[in-house]
DNA sequence: ACTGAAAGGAGGGTTTA
DNA sequence: TAAACCCTCCTTTCAGT
């Protein structure tokens, strides 16, 4: 799909604030109710717009607790890959988990309540998955920066 | 604030969901369309829903070659802390930003388009911030879990 | 804090220009 | 594309429990 600079400004809209309506992001691009609708419909369609959702604070349900786990396995034939990867997408905890190149295999976002529970997390759920060589975790002092709206 | 099982679930549905309807949210939770309405007012005027946004599928729009980016500032003072936090933020292709303990300062996610448009970052723009260290990154091969939905 | 009813407004689709 | 118009359904308010 092509898209041009109004699709990239209703997208910058859409995600900053999904709960505009269609006249309040018509107003913002110059178009009619019908036009923006139709471009909406079209971004849904091709799958660029993939859902809606509602932003919960984390500070305020005492989930500020955020960990990033480097995990090595020790192995890695697909069976280990695909067991793990299976067991991390369990995991309430992980909200993130990308396989990466460079000296550890895998790096999760944790999120708990506080060390205690982190530790809970590692000792009962994180190892307990198989073929995990190594880990190494660090601890988030500060959010300096967290967005889920990607620029184009 | 006080939250019982019903907002918990409730906030797991707009988590998952943010565009269904009060009807559709008051027959899972077995509550009328009232109810559901004050309760999610009640979450947003507290401040624990912080808004509503549409996700984006950054491989349909040429955004996902995924960094990371392990950072270390020359020194931490006050003025270089602060200075280096509020560059960061400018950055667009700098998604998440954490102070972190332990080797490195602060890991970045950083979304572009490729290999070469990361090169361009990282010369163009990270490294002429002033006061940066050393930097370490890592490139995502895949991307195993990916949720903005908190566990409760 | 819940329910149900009722008003106002937005979504979703069609037609015309 | 844009605009006018429709019907439907959702949001929001209000009275009552």
């Amino acid at each position: 799909m092509v898209f041009d600079d109004i699709d990239r400004k209703l997208l910058s809209l859409l995600q900053s604030d999904s709960k505009q309506t269609n006249k309040a992001l018509a107003n913002q691009l110059n178009l009619s109710v019908t036009a923006v609708y139709e471009r909406i419909r079209k971004l849904e369609k091709n799958g660029i717009v993939k859902n809606y959702v509602a932003l919960v604070d984390k500070s305020k349900v005492q989930k500020d607790f955020v960990a990033f786990c480097h995990i090595k396995l020790v192995q890695h034939s697909q069976e280990y890959v695909v067991k793990f990867e299976r067991e991390v997408n369990l995991l309430n905890e992980v909200l993130e988990c990308y396989h990466l190149s460079g000296d550890y295999d895998y790096l999760l976002k944790v999120l708990v309540k506080d060390m205690s529970s982190f530790r809970e997390f590692m000792v009962e759920k994180l190892t307990k998955i198989d073929h995990i060589g190594s880990t190494h975790s660090m601890f988030m002092i500060n959010e300096v920066k967290h967005t889920t709206a990607i620029a184009l």
